[in-house]
DNA sequence: CCAAAAGTGTTCCGTCTACACCCATGG
DNA sequence: CCATGGGTGTAGACGGAACACTTTTGG
């Protein structure tokens, strides 16, 4: 293949990963120790080098899927950083995504290996460079998007209950939500589906357990919390 | 300056612009005709190559100036493209930008000099690669920020009727909108000032000029349309 | 004097919000 | 039998949508 372009600069491409997940009602962010130089040591988020024959959200499902064994990954782009400043050592051009996962799925012989560790969103300590604001950044854009698109689900089992699905916004937006009131909602979406299975381990009664039908929604796309 | 990644792949990495103006009533897309193969003589955006020392909206900056002379641009980031097979010979990242600029502004002799072109946002021409899928994704980001981001005045000089104002809108959103209700809502936002200045071009009665106050808007960071 | 655009309020309707009690069950 | 979480409806507030006429003035 002729090359074109080879007066001009190449980067270095990076994706980081804003992994999100939901457990014991809070909201959680997978960071690491940095395993090589520059800033070996300090925390950071899970991510990779892109790859020549691969694509950006590949590399992406990569990085979280080499790390953490969780293989069913919803990733969404949020931004790409790289700016001369922004890395202390040499310039990388940073695709963030941010992903949201069911935290029971995770291989915690990996997690160790790779030190990684689920934080609370509201206690996240320094990480490296700037990837505080990237977490940020993430974290505004999954706040105005899970109101707006059905991606809650994600951070969840594929059977669910109702009062679990509310936490998980409670712990998303940050703030409590009216029961009755998030019930109306959900029962006007056909695309969350009521099954007859029952859960019976949160408590006494047994809460029915619903299922979120992509076949559905793709035909109606319409959602609003 | 140690190369601590030297193992890793390097990208080409450019940023596609998606040039928007308002004339005649109507959202209009600045494109061109590509000037160096692989593509040579196919409608394309604006866009660079990023520089070795040029942070990324620089870059975005650049290309849009280097062409038409504007030099007030607003930008923001739509999406990172890169996938392998998005591009029919070398493997490119490319970071898209909407930009919305004042149509009066531009340098008709560099615009010449470039083989730039103001075309119909309905009327858009098969562009390059997915270029076409660029500028569908950047006008859907456009016309969500538009109605919660004070940022279509960014198409009109800096004093403006609210007539203009809402025929950006209508032109952005495609669709007509009730024009007591539009002057209603933008009355209650203090930071888009009436001026004592009256525009006699487009009626014989004359319409009041206003502006947009970045500062008071800044201070009270609200806004929908 | 008339064409052409500027400017101005009210009513209606649907949506969101606040709010409290009974149900089923395991222990 | 009681503690625990599951499940349900209504009334009032609020915000968005529909809608038509008067004003000004250049030609």
């Amino acid at each position: 293949m002729k090359n074109y372009y080879s007066e001009n600069t190449r980067f270095y491409v990076v994706v980081d990963c804003i992994v999100f997940g939901f457990d014991n009602g809070k909201l959680k962010l997978l960071i690491r120790k940095r395993a090589i130089e520059p800033g070996m040591g300090e925390w950071t988020l899970c991510g990779a080098f892109v790859r020549e024959n691969e694509d950006l959200q590949d590399s992406a499902n990569r990085a979280i899927t080499s790390m953490t064994g969780i293989k069913q990954v919803f990733s969404q782009q949020v931004k790409t950083y790289g700016n001369v400043k922004e890395d202390a050592s040499e310039r990388v051009i940073s695709v963030a995504y941010y992903s949201l996962i069911n935290v029971k799925d995770y291989d915690v012989e990996l997690m160790d290996k790779y030190g990684l560790r689920w934080v609370d969103i509201t206690d996240v300590p320094r990480l490296w460079g700037n990837l505080n604001q990237v977490v940020d950044d993430a974290l505004d854009l999954l706040r105005k998007r899970i109101k707006i698109e059905p991606i809650g689900f994600n951070l969840l089992p594929e059977l669910f209950t109702l009062t679990q699905l509310q936490h998980v916004y409670e712990a998303v937006l940050g703030g409590e939500i009216d029961k009755r009131n998030f019930r109306k909602r959900i029962k006007n979406l056909d695309f969350i589906e009521k099954t007859d299975k029952i859960d019976k381990l949160s408590s006494k009664r047994g809460a029915a357990l619903f299922r979120f039908n992509e076949k559905a929604y793709s035909e109606h796309p319409f959602f609003r919390l």
